[in-house]
This record gives structure tokens, C-alpha cells and sequence, in this order.
DNA sequence: CCATAGTTTTAGTCATGCCTACAAATTCTT
DNA sequence: AAGAATTTGTAGGCATGACTAAAACTATGG
């Protein structure tokens, strides 16, 4: 089955604001589509008739097992071009997300499949977000993130986010790139700052910045 | 300037079907946009307070030098993806036309020029067609169709049209591909089949269907 | 238990892009 | 030149997906 653009965009977040199981919030939805809180109840009507979640009013939403599979598909098209345009075509890694963006929507079946072919069927896209692959089962794992190190650990880096062009030309030029290598060198209190030395430099990170980074 | 796919497609076929430098008629546009007549009457008011396209009721209508602009962008995505789906991804050349198809609409500049780039800046698409430069001067060159040749004249094939999936498998399949030679063997008269050799084959080839190569 | 803050839904509007039904204009035929 | 046939336009509708304004609900503190 295939569904609007703003239909598979809803879908895709409510899957990944939804990922501790709890429901989700309507102005927590209008905020990450940026639309009003009023055009969100009325798509979610919709996507109620449409059977890809369940929306009980005043309460929140999840979705169906249709709709998380949706979710799914819509993520794994997301992630292989991300990949392909990085990989293949030599785009960098701060402009993949918005050309993916535009471009998931409207790809067929066929050329992904040709795309995870050529990229020899790739488990995690650049900034180290997992593919979840085509048939369904996918649980996508959840990491520490760099906000929680303490002094001392040697950690390495799983994903950054990949959604802000500018944070992730920052986080490739100190070296902040999935699979590097790190280590806590001080954790400030009352939300201050951490010390890490990654790529034999020593750098200082934002707690609010760290906490976007997950790390195992 | 950004359009909607809606008002690319319907300012490349206009494009299309003006090429005689005659207005063109609004059922015409109806027909190859499979859209009802009445729909097209209304989309042509907005393209021209757009200033894309000048239309006179009931004589018909053309585009404007910035609609032309448009247009020729439009089949410039188009064909820049469908050589790139065929020469970098292997991607059979009677499906190209349909990925190519939703994806022009989507493709940034940037991402275009990198194809470009990649595929070494291609003047010509899989099905032979010219790929109109990023600058706007641009004349597409009209060449011969097939179905006036006579015999004993030595042709190659220019273009052949990219719709049809299955007509193109059919050409792959006898070698009537752009750069093909082929010899003219027989006229039938009354808009009788042309035999021609070609791929040291002999095949008769219907007039309707020589009406939509062009040959050099 | 009630006032109030914050969240969510309802109601009404708008633009896009398509439709059908029918009316008007133009062109073709005789 | 009149009537027929074709083309084009107008009017009114519908689905999608957004908006604002205002009402309704939930939660919380006093």
C-alpha cells in the first residue's frame, strides 16, 4: 500500500517519538512536523480510519502493527539513500538527510532494492543509524548516549543525529563520526559540559549536545 | 523558483506539443495528461498569473520564455536521472522512464549537478534524446522519423520514445537502439510495415510505430 | 471541589488539483 | 449560411492537508 508524503511523514515520527511505547502527544507531533497542533488531530483522524495507529482523544496515539510497519519502510527508505548519496555518489554526510527527505517518498520498491544492492545490503547509514532491513522484524536498539559517561570510560561512538546540516559539519570536523573511538576526560557538574579526547584532540561538549550523541 | 510537480508536468508537455511553435489546444494537453478538459482550462488560468504560460481562450496556449525556462529544467531532471538510473545504477532502460518520472520533481540542483558530474556531463539519455544544458540555450534538434525513409537509404536510429515499458523491451529485443544502423529494405505502400535489417536481422517495423523513431 | 494552566479537539476557511455536468464558442459540413 | 460536431469554458464539488479561533477537556494546586 502506498500513502501520501504527509501520511508516511506522521507515521515515521509518531514511530520515533513512540519508541518508549508510551502514546504520543499531539503538540509533541505538531512540534517535530511543524504544523499546528489543530492539523495534527485532524490527520490523525485520519490515519485512525486508515487503521495505521489508534488515537483515543485526549489521550494520544500509537500505531498499529500496519502503521509500524509502515514507519519501518519509510525509515529503511530514508536510511539507504542517506547511504547511497553518501557512499555512492559522494555527497557529504550534512546535506544527505534533506535530499533523503524529499527523495523517500517517492522512490519505487525496485530501485531500493537495487540501491542495498549495490551498497552490498549496508546495516546502518552515516551517521550510524541501523537499516532496518526489508521484511519486517526490527527492533531498533537503544544506546547510552554520551550525556551519561563518567570519567575515565573509553567509548565509541553509534549514532549522531542527522537531521541539523550545520551540527554535523561541526561533529565531522572535530572527528565526532559513528565507530570513533573516545575518551572522558571530565564531566562538569550541574549540567556543565564534558572533556572527551577523540581523534587525539581534547575537545569539550555541551551536555545538551551530548545527549544526542549515543555511544556504547 | 519551485512549482509543483502538477505545473511541471504540465508546462514540459505543453513544451511537448508546442515544438511547431503552434499554440496548443487545451484537449491535447487533456489527452496526454490523462486529466479531464475542464481541469486543464483551470490549470492554465493559474499558469498564467504565474507567468508561465500565455493562453487566449479558445485559441490555445503557449509558453512564456520563463515557462520555456521551466520546461526545458523539467527535461533536464528527467533525462539526467534516466541516464544515471541506466549507466550508474543498471537500471533497465524501459524503467527508467517511470523512477525518472517521480523523482524530477523531487531532485535538488545540487544533487543534479552531481549526476551530471558523475555520468561526465551526457548530452544524450539511454533512449537518445538530447539533455537540454543547465544554461537556458537550448534548440532541440528535429530530425527524420523512420516512417519516411525509402528504400535502399542506410539510417541510424536517433532517438525512440521513452513511455512505453513494453515497446522498449521490444526495441532492446531486435536492436533498434540509439547509434543502431539499419537498412532500408521495403516501403509497403498504404501505411504498410517498413522492413528494414538492422543488427544484421530483417524486421518489418508497422508505420505507426516508425512514426516514433527518428533516424539520421 | 473549584480555579486555572496547559493540552487537545472542534469548527470554519483556504489553496491545490482533480472531477462532472452543462453552456458557450468555434469549426466543419452540407 | 445554418445546423452539427467539436472544442473550450463556467459552475459547482470533492479530497488532501494546512491554517486560526474558540471551545472542551485534563491535571494540578489550593
Amino acid at each position: 500500500m502506498r500513502f501520501s508524503a504527509a501520511i508516511e511523514d506522521y507515521v515515521r515520527e509518531i514511530y520515533a517519538l513512540g519508541r518508549d511505547d508510551e502514546p504520543v502527544a499531539t503538540t509533541a507531533l505538531a512540534e517535530r512536523l511543524e504544523v499546528a497542533p489543530a492539523s495534527v488531530t485532524g490527520m490523525l483522524k485520519r490515519l485512525d480510519s486508515l487503521g495505521l495507529v489508534e488515537h483515543k482523544r485526549y489521550e494520544g496515539v500509537r500505531l498499529t502493527p500496519i502503521g509500524r510497519k509502515v514507519a519501518l519502510e519509510v525509515i529503511r527508505h530514508h536510511r539507504l539513500i542517506e547511504t547511497y548519496l553518501a557512499e555512492a555518489m559522494g555527497v557529504s554526510w550534512d546535506q544527505v538527510h534533506d535530499e533523503a527527505h524529499r527523495l523517500e517518498h517517492h522512490i519505487s520498491e525496485a530501485l531500493e532494492d537495487r540501491m542495498a544492492e549495490l551498497l552490498g545490503h549496508p546495516e546502518r547509514d552515516p551517521h550510524g543509524s541501523p537499516i532496518p532491513p526489508k521484511d519486517g522484524d526490527f527492533v531498533e536498539p537503544t544506546y547510552r548516549t554520551l550525556d551519561t559517561a563518567t570519567v575515565g570510560e573509553r567509548l565509541t561512538i553509534r549514532e549522531v543525529p542527522d537531521e541539523d546540516a550545520e551540527r554535523l559539519r561541526y561533529f565531522a570536523s572535530v572527528g565526532l563520526t559513528p565507530d570513533a573511538e573516545l575518551e572522558v576526560l571530565e564531566v562538569a557538574p550541574f549540567a556543565g559540559p564534558i572533556t572527551i579526547r577523540v581523534a587525539g584532540e581534547q575537545r569539550a561538549i555541551g551536555r545538551e549536545m551530548a545527549e544526542t550523541i549515543t555511544v556504547v
